[in-house]
RNA sequence: GGGUCGGUGCCCGAGUGGCCAAAGGGAACGGGCUGUAAACCCGUCGGCAUUGCCUUCGGAGGUUCAAAUCCUCCCCGGCCCA
């Protein structure tokens, strides 16, 4: 599938440029070198994604995001699901030891993962003929069969521990009261090991990641230049941070990932709407594809009332279109609207939320036996933790139901809403909403 | 293999026989202000329940009226030596 009619906004020889003025980017090879290498002719370039879960999350939209800008300027791009790096672990930008996943939880993250990064990129006829099309690869093809001794003559010969050592992912962990297992340390051979065989097999030229890749990307170029005498490219795209300190794409219940089963489109919506003022604009430049004048004009507006937050609003669009599709995030935009605008009628218009934001069922026969039934319904949807944080988060009177804030002491759900409703709205805070579905 | 230091609640980190569900900080959550902001202020922050009870301080045993704190064994990590 493919979300996005933005196409080709960025001429060939302007994407450097573009990069650059969207903060995109981070530190690369030689910069002239490259940048007279990409105005040549189209370039073939790659970026990894080790499946460590059976989703990405909003983090990896940046590099592959990236992929796409590149593609969109003419050149082609090979996204790499890591079905043989996600078996030893990456410890770049890690402060402890990874846990290994089994072969099957591996494989079926593999897919998964590999599903959602073809949804990012062109693979259609068209692009094909225009030498485009995107290509999704998975490292184990060349990677399983290799027996150890091999390994050791063909790659490990020709890295020195010495560069090893001297990685600032390396450092960092040495250093650092964790140590770094072997299995580890040695992650960054099979990553070199990956370059090399896609510029052997694909003419793979260049590769990109994020700015924790940095060593693992220079690995693969020294390695191209010894077996091969060729000379490669490396270019890295910043982490994403936050203003106020937090993990981007982190929230209290975890990460939000692209995946709508493990966060509806309606909860990544309402992520970034709910970002800081001071990250808007770089979001808007490196996790959307308008254009950066076009930005910048949205910015412009949006300091004139920055409380109408029509930046946050644009991002939180863009972002929904391109991981979930247009009608997804229509019904985002609108669940929003009904939710927290001002001229919400939403009472006789809850039925319209169902599937949109989180919501539980509840069997209402259940509820009449005791007379707790507010503070089952908490526990139950979620909200709350416990039947003491439900108790606690009431009477701190955080609590409203159908728009009506609960008395202190409530422990159970008004009456008429007990009797004949089929949906309530469940407010914790000012944030969280919950449709409850009666049955 | 030897020595040594350490493993505490979401994270950091104090506690070294009872006053410990465990200081302090951060995060988080709720309230107020506001823009579903930021900053700031207030409150909460193991579980269950009306005083109270139950489960926690790497794991398993033990000493004791009483252990996160003492002893034994084990597991894991750092550092140093071999």
């Amino acid at each position: 599938m493919f979300h996005t009619g933005l196409v080709g906004n960025t001429e060939k020889q302007g994407i450097l440029e573009d990069l650059i003025a969207r903060g995109l980017f981070q530190d690369s090879t030689d910069k002239e070198q490259m940048q007279k290498r990409l105005a040549d002719s189209p370039i073939t370039l790659y970026c990894g994604f080790d499946p460590t879960a059976d989703s990405l999350h909003l983090g990896h939209l940046v590099p592959l995001l990236t992929l796409r800008r590149f593609q969109d300027a003419g050149h082609r791009p090979i996204a790499l699901a890591g079905g043989a790096t996600g078996m030893v672990g990456d410890p770049s930008g890690r402060s402890e030891e990874r846990n290994l996943l089994d072969q099957n939880e591996l494989s079926s993250n593999v897919a998964a993962v590999a599903a959602q990064l073809k949804s990012f990129l062109r693979f259609d006829a068209e692009s094909k003929k225009d030498g485009t099309a995107a290509l999704l690869v998975d490292n184990r093809e060349w990677t399983v069969e290799v027996n150890i001794l091999d390994f050791l003559r063909d790659v490990g010969k020709h890295v020195t521990v010495g560069t090893m050592l001297a990685k600032e992912s390396v450092k960092a962990r040495l250093s650092s009261d964790q140590g770094l297992s072997f299995t580890e340390f040695s992650y960054m051979l099979l990553q070199a090991n990956d370059f090399f065989e896609l510029h052997e097999n694909y003419g793979c030229e260049m590769q990109i990641g994020g700015s924790d890749q940095w060593g693992n990307i220079t690995a693969g170029i020294d390695m191209i230049r010894r077996r091969s005498s060729s000379t490669a490219y490396g270019l890295t795209v910043p982490l994403v941070t936050r203003s106020d300190g937090a993990k981007f794409g982190k929230t209290a219940e975890g990460t939000v990932w692209l995946d709508p089963k493990r966060t509806l489109p309606y909860e990544l919506h309402q992520y970034l709407i709910n970002i800081d003022d001071r990250d808007v604009e770089k979001l808007l430049l490196q996790l959307t594809l308008v254009s950066v004048q076009e930005i910048s004009e949205l910015m412009n507006e949006h300091l004139k009332s920055p409380e109408e937050r029509i930046a946050q609003q644009r991002l939180a669009t863009e972002v929904c279109r391109l991981v979930h599709g247009d009608a997804e995030a229509e019904q985002a935009v609108l669940a929003t609207r009904g939710l927290f605008g001002n001229d919400s009628d939403l009472e006789n218009s809850l039925e319209s939320l169902r599937g949109a934001i989180p919501e539980t069922e509840v069997q209402v026969s259940e509820l009449k036996k005791g007379n707790e039934s507010l503070i089952d319904v908490l526990v139950l949807s979620g909200l709350c933790s416990s039947r003491g944080d439900a108790r606690r988060t009431i009477s701190a009177g955080g609590i409203s139901v159908n728009g009506a804030r609960q008395s202190n002491d409530a422990v159970s759900l008004p009456k008429e809403v007990l009797v004949d409703a089929e949906y309530v709205l469940i407010q914790k805070g000012k944030k969280n909403r919950h449709l409850l579905v009666m049955v």
